[in-house]
DNA sequence: CTCCCGATAT
DNA sequence: ATATCAGGAG
């Protein structure tokens, strides 16, 4: 994509959604931390179904370590990898207790040596907590990045560090957002509706869509 | 690289 | 039946 078509590719997202958010739920800065941990290879709704009553009674670092592992478990059973989760959740409150004064450290360096928190992780909370322009590559991000040429690369920093170059202001705060729900309910994995795309030029996944729609995989030529 | 791992869509 | 879902740790 050219500076222009990546210009008015956000122009036209930011028109259909001028006000992007995660669609993850939560209470304080903890919580939107907890959800993001939790949302790893899950659905945001299958969160939100179990955050609902779990952030009700635990809302600082203090009540989860009260909740206690077992406790934090029988809360998330719902959601897939729940064990290593619940594990990972109840060490990074202790250790925001310990070192951090129960508070969301706000730099990703500090973000990431919390315990089940890497860059994708320390990029939403960043974003959406402190207002910082990251781009959390997630899955939907990088099968986007991919398939429209706006960012590609083997791994999800590569694309990162893409988007990090060609993301024009005043889209980069909320580029990241777009990129997700774009790829959520358009551009999706396994039957993407090519129809409502806006990057509707020369994407070559959407050609290769066009050409073959059974044959269509993950990336195009 | 493998393992973790339930709910949902296809 | 199986691919996919706001990945991270060992």
């Amino acid at each position: 994509m050219t500076k222009d078509q990546i210009f008015e590719f956000f122009r036209l997202l930011a028109e259909l959604n001028p006000a992007p958010e995660t669609e993850l739920e939560f209470g304080n800065v903890y919580q939107l931390l907890v959800a993001v941990v939790l949302s790893a290879q899950a659905t945001d709704a299958g969160v939100n179904k179990a955050t609902r009553a779990l952030f009700a009674k635990v809302k600082t670092p203090e009540e989860m370590v009260a909740l206690g592992e077992e406790g934090l478990k029988a809360h998330i059973k719902t959601i897939g990898l729940f064990n290593s989760k619940a594990k990972n959740v109840i060490a990074l409150s202790e250790q925001l207790i310990a070192h951090h004064g129960s508070e969301v450290p706000q730099n990703r360096d500090a973000l990431v040596e919390l315990p089940g928190v890497g860059r994708k992780t320390a990029n939403v909370v960043m974003n959406c907590a402190f207002g910082a322009e990251t781009f959390a590559v997630d899955t939907h991000v990088f099968r986007v990045g991919n398939r429209t040429g706006l960012a590609k690369g083997k791994t999800p920093e590569q694309v990162e560090a893409k988007l990090e170059k060609r993301v024009p202001q005043p889209f980069r705060r909320d580029a990241h957002h777009w990129l997700i729900l774009l790829g959520r309910y358009t551009c999706k994995a396994r039957s993407p509706e090519c129809w409502r795309c806006p990057e509707v030029e020369l994407c070559s996944f959407r050609k290769k869509v066009l050409e073959n729609p059974k044959k269509a995989k993950l990336t195009a030529s």
